[in-house]
DNA sequence: TTTATTTTGTCAAATTGATAGAAAAAATAA
DNA sequence: TTATTTTTTCTATCAATTTGACAAAATAAA
């Protein structure tokens, strides 16, 4: 059930089919209504430029599903004042984690994306079997708190920091006994069997992409990326709308770009990688705070909120790389725009972004200006990535749903 | 007709059809057909998922249409010794365009990607006007001396090197008078009217990647990068299976990575772009030679072989510079191979790969020995991947002819 | 107030590809 | 010689979108 990957390696080879056109229009037509609010059945046909006749038997099929509802339309202008399709957001819900090193956050949320329940919890140990323990007791928090919600849940979203370590099988890997650092985060084969849901698994950087494509700024974009600002530094792909995974689920792993091939050796085993310069991490070991440690972000926000020296120091140190950064990723890939978030608070996002002003101009002469956004960010916001992620599986148009 | 962008922003809100799964089917049966070499409509069946009665359908019509032919089969095994079906290549051709800043090479090739004819010539001036003049004369060119295949022409591409400033409508570009040089590089609109043919323009790194991919090293895989190493520096992306442009149509142009923010100034208005220190131009001038002179390219093909120091010195004092533009290509793309080619020789492409090891390590620790190959080179190949984009708007499956 | 126009909702029939099943044909293996 | 296997072809079925027609309900215009 893992469909992360959008268009399958045999979409030039793959044929389709009736039912699986019904089932792409089906996805079309929910899209549609999910994205555009209450909305009439032919505003529906024109957008889709699918038949009134066939929007009227999906959303009909929709309706006994009890998927969306119709709600009666005052009326404007001439003619018979029709019906409005909405979502029935609290017809299904989703529950999202956010793995961190020595946490764990969750949230359920509807297919609004509102979050109608939110906890977390500690890790005792940076190991597999502790997140799977966490998140098992997570859900089972849930179930207990919100009984009538948990029976309409239908899938699972978790988010890791990346990279790992799993090209295509995940099972492949259930003994993986590393946390995250080219490893599986954790078990997703037990995970999956003991919350009896599918399970999808992404990096942190592209679930909070999806959040924002999904429910966020990202939406009406077709082509984005999304720089996730933590301890580490990666970025989600939204490319020709839809995520990008990459061949080996490691696309956006913008942390790892040598900046400085002279620099101090990184983890990954090169030398001068953004990241080591440009992340909380970094941020914590200039500040001589313990980057394990979740209380060094909040000791962060306090000093930056203070106004610190060294902090806005640190900002300004940076700029020139905030600045390579931003080049990067629009001259490699050319988004529609650039969507800052982060496990910090969002005016230390601005900070960096207007510290680095002027920002390098695009090729076409033309500024920064305007591009760039700050995103939801938080570790919250992530999770409600996560679960994003298993409504897109659910819901959500994708070319693998066209094909055979 | 520019059919370049092949998933449109109206995916997810695009419905389908019967004849569009039609039309999708044939393509997909054809492609198979293409790559595949001779094969028997069983196997078509297996690997297409589609029902042995819907390929017999299938390749009946394109039979009929005289786009494919059958060929007895002798027998293997037990069973009825079925037929195989195979590419008619000499049933269409397409031209294709190099346009640099003061040539323009040109080829017809068939369906295989066989060259059938080519030619080339200089311009007088490095203008647009100049550029559309010398096209249609080689056109006509071809048209004079093999009268017979251009009957059965069908379809024309241009490969330019970018960046270009046509976001989506190259119409509006109709009275650019500068070369290349962030404007259009030929006058697309008077050029479709003067052949007669649907004419597709692309930048001259995703047009060789796009030759890679229909006819090259590229065949099989889903993403990869195709590094152009030219006077400037760019790459084509093939993500997911198709050609991604970007949203500016300016993905790829990895040329204009900030490498030294404090470097010489850019063209672009940046400073320190990779391209000032890693290509053509900027190793004519380390030489002394004139970079908008085609007779440098071979003059330095010349003092390569010959072992001339000053140029195997400047190979490997970039050989930093090659080490992290692969880097960032492999961790923003993360892509199942990176494709080196360029308007020089093989060897010289080699020697730079050569001298840059060790290469830097993927995320995963694995080296990049075996993922990164030579392509093919030189402008005629720049030109054949030219007519791919002609041939895969025709005959390529792709999302768009699945939406309505 | 009446009439025309416009838009929505519904029904039934038509269309169009893909698919399933059966049977014939042509080869090899036993 | 017989059984098996694979390809080919024919016919009928199926499942989705689409078309066209018409009633219903509102406003706009006369």
């Amino acid at each position: 059930m893992n469909d992360s990957s959008p268009i399958p390696a045999s979409f030039r080879t793959s044929g389709t089919n009736l039912t699986r056109a019904k089932t792409h229009n089906h996805r079309v037509v929910l899209e549609v209504i999910r994205t555009r609010g209450p909305i009439g059945r032919t505003e529906i046909s024109e957008i889709t430029s699918l038949s009134r006749q066939t929007v009227q038997n999906i959303v009909g099929e929709l309706e006994s599903r009890g998927v969306v509802e119709m709600k009666a339309q005052k009326a404007k202008g001439r003619g018979h004042p029709g019906m409005t399709v909405q979502l029935k957001a609290d017809h299904a819900f989703s529950l999202g984690f956010h793995v961190d090193r020595l946490s764990v956050t969750a949230a359920a949320c509807d297919l609004n994306g509102q979050i109608v329940w939110q906890s977390g919890g500690s890790l005792e140990a940076a190991t597999p079997e502790a997140a799977n323990d966490r998140i098992i007791a997570l859900a089972e928090e849930f179930r207990m708190e919100k009984p009538d919600l948990a029976k309409r849940l239908f899938g699972v979203g978790l988010a890791a920091p990346g990279p790992f370590d799993l090209v295509d099988a995940p099972e492949a890997k259930t003994d993986a006994t590393t946390f995250s650092e080219f490893g599986s985060p954790v078990n997703l084969g037990k995970l999956q069997e003991a919350l009896r849901l599918p399970v999808v698994l992404q990096n942190d950087a592209s679930a909070a992409a999806l959040g924002e494509h999904v429910y966020g700024i990202g939406r009406g974009y077709t082509s984005f990326a999304f720089i996730q600002f933590g301890m580490g530094l990666g970025a989600g792909l939204v490319l020709n709308g839809a995520l990008y995974p990459g061949a080996s689920k490691n696309a956006g792993e913008i942390g790892h770009l040598i900046i400085n091939p002279n620099g101090p050796p990184c983890s990954c085993g090169n030398r001068g990688c953004l990241e080591r310069y440009l992340s909380l991490n970094a941020l914590c070991e200039t500040l001589g705070l313990d980057p394990t440690s979740h209380a060094s972000v909040s000791r962060i926000e306090a000093l930056f909120e203070a106004g610190d020296p060294e902090v806005l120091g640190w900002i300004d140190a940076v700029a020139p790389l905030t600045r390579q950064m931003i080049n990067m990723v629009d001259m490699m890939l050319d988004p529609e725009v650039i969507i800052l978030g982060g496990i910090i608070r969002p005016d230390f996002l601005q900070a960096i972004l207007d510290r680095a002003q002027p920002l390098p101009c695009r090729l076409d002469g033309t500024s920064q200006a305007g591009r760039i956004h700050i995103g939801t960010s938080g570790a919250t916001a992530v999770a409600l990535g996560a679960t994003a992620a298993a409504v897109d599986a659910l819901y959500a148009p994708s070319v693998s749903h066209l094909l055979l």
